[in-house]
DNA sequence: CTCGTCATTGCATACGGATGCAATCGTGGC
DNA sequence: GCCACGATTGCATCCGTATGCAATGACGAG
């Protein structure tokens, strides 16, 4: 048996053409070179790079500063493959017209960014073969599966894709609870929203829902519903506009404002609000708020143009994001770790589209101080 | 169970915020166990899951239903260290109060999926440390990067981070044009807003720029004046709102209405234009267009809703999208390949903010039909 | 019936870094 | 001056796939 090792370094001869360039590019400098360079190890390099690990501080300095200047940077690929850590996260997104969501997904990106992981979008589209876009998420090895997708995924899917991985759902949950969710808490909003209804003297107001089945829909219709029986008000309009668009939202209020019979309309978030707006204004030619109060969920950034000044529920951005990203240290830190709803208190914002100019007062710019940014 | 090691750690808080804790979880079924049960070599695994490899159907057939039963699937990563190859694109962008680019990073990835690519995102914030922030996109090895970050980013940090990797820079350029770059034809565009103010009868017209120093930003100015001169319209004022956010385009065209000379304005984006459109309406009673008309660039969702029917300029965005996608796929196959620039043709799109009721015919929903998604 | 060819499949090793364990070095104790 | 022990450092091997090359098998030509 002929050992040929080493030796012929290529199979290079003649048939070295290869007219397609289709592998690497300039190869970077790699640990093992660093180390021949500088007469230490690879393992040496290594624990440079790797802090709590046994390694004097004159060497780790002499090789970082090596590192530097030879532009030495640990491939982060090997290091995954030999801890089993990718340090990545999976963010799991579907369609958005909500603007509030790619504000919040720069958010979260930045945060886990912060805690040292990276963001690895996945953007799951209803008509395409769902089951096989999760697959990715698998294979990648992310760490942690962050879902933002109100819709499309279903309870089973999310549990065979976040399987054996940290993973939070934000502002959806699944009917079994077997995942953790964040979520701004809906029932306190849409209760909070009646309650105001109720407290401006409003009495015939009207419910205008987004995507049917959510549960960011069903949770606040159901607490709005409730909240309004118990006050004593009448629901004259339950209305599902199919989804969270302008266009939806303008097309409630045409059929609303018809129907002259309503006071207060509560959409389920700002875009549906605005569209609304729009409608008993320009549309209907109604006073807002006078002949008819609008409000909104979310606190998107066009809620506080002058125009609108709607009246809505701010989620708690901040604290959904901080929570979701202290509930995934968690879940990669702790062997055990059981599933927990977690819903987050939001404010209510009065403004002008519920109550009138004499409630509040409009300064010079469009911003209310104590709403600036 | 660690014991924690009394590390003497470095204080020297590099802080490389890791999420500590026990790697590993359930582990995942390998290529070779698979093999092994199957009675096959590892090779005929990998050989299976690769399209265009040397293998008998039958076989291959027989693996992958063997794969499926077994819920196995290949190791990006691994796969990622063998061909280095990472199949992942890293996006780089910053803190964005334009709409128009989640919109735009949105549609990008799910693109980029489309060809194979997920998408890692980069997220660049101001005050830390850039250099630092960049490094992490030369770890992950990502085969290639979009920016789609119009500012906070030199052209030196750019070139060092996409070195030697497929890169694409969209909406902005870098003045030695040493990188491709892809944009929205800016010129163009500008050209087309001043055509249409004096085609309308406007002579007094004035600029309102966002972020000083960005290239979309100079662009557009530098053409509307050139081109203003060209018409022999006067230009009443240059102002630079400083960033492109609502309360900068209200400010400016407070500053503008005021001054009481000028009859036409062209904010440089369209939050911009929004807030100049509330500012004159609102703010200042003026009659939109007939005392003084607006027009903005991007045309994003909102100019479409009936309250400011924006005349603004359309980003082609899904050209946009496309040719950056292309150039990519492009740049990964090409062993030579030279940067380009590639300005692409948008369209003006005239509503009301320019032309009266007359010249245009509402529809009863918002929408022009013609615009319709 | 023998040999060459082509199609398959297996074998061995590379990819770049992490890490358990052994080897080495420096120090203080006796 | 000798030995034990802790702190460092190096060695060898592993992580899970991809792939060049050799080995095997099938099949048609001569």
């Amino acid at each position: 048996m002929v050992v040929t090792s080493g030796h012929t370094v290529a199979g290079d001869d003649m048939d070295d053409a290869n007219p397609v360039g289709p592998p690497p590019k300039r190869k970077p400098i790699t640990a093992r070179e660093l180390a021949r360079l500088m007469g230490v190890s690879q393992s040496a390099v290594s624990r440079a790079f790797t802090p709590g690990t046994s390694i004097s501080p004159q060497l780790r300095q002499r090789i970082l500063r090596a590192a530097a200047e030879l532009d030495y940077h640990p491939n982060a690929i090997a290091s995954m493959l030999s801890t089993r850590r990718s340090n990545i996260a999976g963010i799991v997104v579907s369609e958005m017209q909500n603007p509030f969501y790619p504000t919040l997904i720069e958010k979260l990106s930045r945060e886990l960014q912060r805690v040292g992981l990276q963001s690895l979008m996945f953007n799951i589209t209803r008509g395409s073969n769902i089951e096989e876009q999760l697959v990715a998420l698998r294979k990648y090895n992310v760490d942690a599966v962050v879902v933002v997708s109100a819709t499309v995924l279903s309870g089973a899917s999310l549990r065979w894709a976040t399987e054996g991985r940290a993973a939070v759902l934000v502002n959806r949950t699944i009917p079994d609870q077997t995942l953790t969710s964040v979520s701004c808490d809906n029932v306190e909003g849409a209760r909070a929203i009646a309650d105001h209804f109720h407290a401006i003297g409003r009495r015939q107001v009207a419910y205008v829902g987004g995507l049917p089945h959510t549960s960011t829909n069903l949770e606040r219709q159901n607490a709005f519903i409730t909240r309004v029986a118990e006050l004593g008000m009448t629901l004259t309009h339950t209305l599902s506009g199919g989804e969270y668009s302008y266009e939806a939202g303008y097309r409630a209020a045409l059929e609303i404002g018809q129907a002259k019979r309503t006071d207060a309309v509560f959409f389920a978030n700002d875009i549906l609000a605005i569209g609304g707006f729009d409608a008993f204004k320009d549309g209907l030619g109604l006073l807002v708020p006078e002949d008819i109060a609008v409000a909104g969920f979310d606190d998107v950034d066009m809620t506080r143009w002058p125009r609108y000044s709607l009246t809505t529920f701010r989620q708690p951005v901040d604290a959904i994001i901080e929570r979701t990203v202290s509930l995934i240290i968690e879940q990669l830190s702790n062997e055990d770790f059981s599933p927990s709803q977690n819903p987050l208190s939001g404010e209510l914002l009065i403004r002008h589209s519920t109550v009138g100019g004499r409630g509040l007062e409009k300064i010079g710019l469009p911003l209310p101080p104590q709403e600036q940014r």
